[in-house]
DNA sequence: AATAACTGTTTACTGACATAACAAAATAGA
DNA sequence: TCTATTTTGTTATGTCAGTAAACAGTTATT
């Protein structure tokens, strides 16, 4: 799904708006990054999830959901689906026995890091014709806007 | 919908992606611009149709789905519902009895007026923080992504 | 001990798209 | 001019990402 819009520039109180050229650029992000990871490649939330897994091991499910931003319920599909891959494990929390401690495979950690490689690379190449300062200045002002 | 995410600035690998950093400010507008427009309001796809419309006026609606981005089929529901609002008209092109030219009711002029206001003054509130500087570089960034 | 709060889960729903097929109409090619 | 191709709007169907509500089991509060 390319971008079709063949007036690039035209001068519309919509193209004023800063919301609706974020979710453009969104789409174009979201659309290429599949692709960038191939047929068997993950989806951006579930790379997301295996990510913070990776990088926090044993984070539970709740506090993986906060740190994503997205509701528990939501969550359990996209554990489901590392889980059956062979990725992460729910193990048992000793000292609650409801909670689950999510902590990746080794094989997890290994595709984990060739995505992030692929992931990478796909960035590099969106963001080729831009300098490093500008990489780094659209960076902070979308962090800055999470924190509003 | 809230931003849970507690430890702001975790210096994960996934803090470091502009694609997962523009998805997070993306949901963050996105769910903000609703409230913004109350109860009644548009969503954005609508808001975004309307705006081409009121701008554009006799666009095809092919055109339009072209501005916008999305297929001819997804815009079906978007005119059916700014038609039943009474907002626009499918109008007949002579030229070409196929086509069906969109054009915007006062009361759609009227409408789209108001909440044109009512959305840049959300983006003030959004971007209270943001110099007039950073927000013009912020937009100049994001048009550049979408042009790839 | 009783009540409240929390965890992961299921189910059902929504919104925003895409794809494929179609009839009616327009255009291009022979 | 006749035929074949393309284009327009539309319907039907499916997918993907997410929410909300309810639930059982467990833990915390009072």
């Amino acid at each position: 799904m390319r971008d079709l819009d063949a007036s690039e520039s035209d001068d519309s109180d919509l193209e004023r708006l800063i919301g609706y050229n974020l979710k453009r650029a969104y789409l174009v992000v979201q659309s290429d990054f599949r692709n960038a990871l191939g047929e068997d490649g993950f989806s951006t939330r579930v790379f997301a999830a295996l990510s913070l897994a990776v990088t926090f091991p044993q984070i539970t499910q709740t506090a993986l959901a906060a740190k994503m931003g997205i509701e528990r319920s939501g969550l359990v599909a996209i554990v489901d689906e590392l889980e059956r891959k062979g990725l992460l494990t729910r193990m048992v929390v000793p000292t609650d026995r409801r909670a689950q401690a999510l902590v990746p495979t080794p094989r997890g950690r290994e595709a984990y890091a060739i995505a992030l490689q692929k992931v990478r690379a796909h960035e590099e190449l969106l963001f080729s014709t831009f300098t490093p300062d500008e990489r780094a200045t659209l960076l902070s002002l979308l962090r800055k806007m999470r924190n509003r």
